[in-house]
DNA sequence: ATGAAAGCGCTAACAC
DNA sequence: GTGTTAGCGCTTTCAT
């Protein structure tokens, strides 16, 4: 393996001219320039990426915390978090927590160990009083997932409106027996089954405690849901559900089970995702911007990275809109 | 940001005995091992992982080559390659190459740079010739996708069987007039079309090129696609889809301009993605061990690292099989 | 415009 | 068992 030395002597240069042609700094003569380019070429060397983060004492990555790549909201965000991050020069590090207290504490060490810039929770398992101390390795923010308790700069959607408008869609639709799915560990889940109450409320309707679902969101947990659901002496005639996965977990069992949607029941989604317009019937959902999302935290990633001095602990609120489709 | 040096100078010992304790080296008294610790944890040292990587000449990093994480296919090889790699200390590195050459030939420096120990294609744009010198850098394995003149290790499917299986199971469903999809640029492509046409041969059907698709795969695509069936003249009555996202856009599509599956329109997918059994009608399917081979291709990538002499050209093949459900 | 020298933080011989 | 020392490969003052 060649080494920054080795290129130095051949070019009959100090290690210091080839450090600068490496950097494209300025004042070298385009003539060692080349000298030094031929050299590398002939040697096939590489600067060591471990010796250069070392002494520069950065790494230019960023880690992102994710759940799972295998829920397809996921890999949405990180296009958006990509996109921006590539035009800067920074790199991915993308961690799946599984949903697990310790692994998310251990990518923490990502920032401490030196290994990463940055890190962004796009949920997060933990409470923030036992993440707000790893603020001091660097920067943190926090993407779709928020705690009020945070003292991070927060890219999010307003959970409250988007149940809100789901619950007030499927109520206008006619329908006063409504479930709900949805778990409600973080806030984003309480702010949902927040506003998805407060639709109910203004219009004066009761919500029964055995049509909440507190599942994990999954194509699974939605056709658990519906036999639950069919089991039922009061069944729902609607159901809100927590995500498009669910919903069309909850459609497919459905229908397997002979019943007519919307007809029977109706359904509606949140994210939509791809698999929200492909159900038969399609799915209503409340869309997210989640590619949006992922690129204003990356924005704010990277000016925190400039701007060390300015704390940003900002919320920024993105637009979320509902679709019709033929569910509800 | 504390040092070695400082928890050393803490503690009262050596820099070489807080760096046998960090790394769990025997010989050291317990009393000593208590003291490092308790300084440790009273400066909040956390090793700095560049300087480790520069010593230790590894990162315990394997770079994973996938075309896209939306396709969600790859995060399922993901998961089985991560479960393999966490029991083995190792890290992934998820490099989009969005199928860029470029991209892809980029992110080999991160071989040469020794960002990452080795690297996994699971697809592949670049000739093989062009990717082989960089064999020297560090191991690559092929997973999912493969070359014949690959001189690395191979993990993957019996492609030629997969489509066969496919397509015999249209043509003893009784059709004669059969679609194909798929891209045939690598070997895998290739292959699968093989496969296909051999059925098609053995029981004597002619092939149509009108009815050859070869566009990337995607919802979109097998939207497209029966579209373009329904303008033809001479129209099929089965399509073999090269993906289950293509068959999920064919039935999609077919549904909504009124048509019938599998009645007027037989379709067959590949993979076997959750979407697959949420399609109305479910879609019939030929099943790849997507986590299987992810964790096959880490033992191997495990074992290159350790026997590094033992040069490993083996392709492991495994079982791929047909799954019948609605859609034929 | 270029080179010499110091040092980023760590590990592993080697010596005792 | 523990400490001393050299050095991994690079960048960046500082001096010229």
């Amino acid at each position: 393996m060649a080494t920054i030395e080795d290129v130095a002597k051949l070019a009959g240069l100090s290690r210091s001219t080839v450090s600068r042609v490496i950097n494209n700094h300025p004042y070298v003569t385009e003539r060692k320039k080349q000298l030094v380019y031929q050299a590398m070429k002939e040697l096939d060397y590489y600067p060591n990426s471990s010796a250069q983060r070392l002494r520069k004492q950065k790494t230019d990555t960023i880690a992102v915390l994710v759940p799972s790549l295998t829920n397809p909201f996921f890999p949405f965000l990180i296009e958006g978090l990509e996109t921006v991050a590539v035009e800067n020069g920074l790199q991915l590090l993308i961690c799946q927590t599984h949903q697990n207290k310790d692994k998310e504490r251990n990518y923490l060490q990502l920032l401490q160990t030196k290994q990463v810039d940055g890190l962004i929770f796009t949920s997060l398992e933990n409470d923030w009083d036992s993440i707000a101390p790893f603020k001091e390795s660097g920067p943190i923010i926090m993407c779709n997932e928020y705690r009020s308790e945070a003292t991070v700069p927060v890219v999010r959607l307003d959970q409250v409106k988007g149940s809100y408008l789901g619950a007030k869609h499927l109520i206008e639709s006619g329908h006063k027996k409504i479930a709900y799915c949805g778990n409600n560990k973080g806030e984003l889940g309480a702010d949902r089954e927040t506003g998805f109450l407060a639709a109910l409320d203004e219009y004066n309707i009761e919500m029964n405690n055995q049509w909440i679902f507190r599942d994990t969101p999954s194509i699974e947990t939605g056709k658990r849901i519906l036999r639950t659901i069919l089991s039922l002496e009061d069944q729902p005639t609607a159901v809100f559900a927590g995500s498009d996965e669910v919903g069309a977990g909850i459609i497919k069992e459905a229908k397997l089970q002979g019943m007519q949607i919307p007809e029977d029941l109706a359904v509606i989604g949140f994210d939509d995702l791809p698999v929200a317009q492909l159900m038969e019937p399609s799915l209503t959902t409340v869309k997210q911007p989640i590619k949006e999302m992922g690129q204003k935290t990356m924005e704010i990633m990277v000016s925190m990275l400039t701007n060390q001095d300015k704390v940003n602990e900002d919320v920024i609120e993105l637009p979320i809109q509902l679709i019709k489709r033929e569910s509800v």
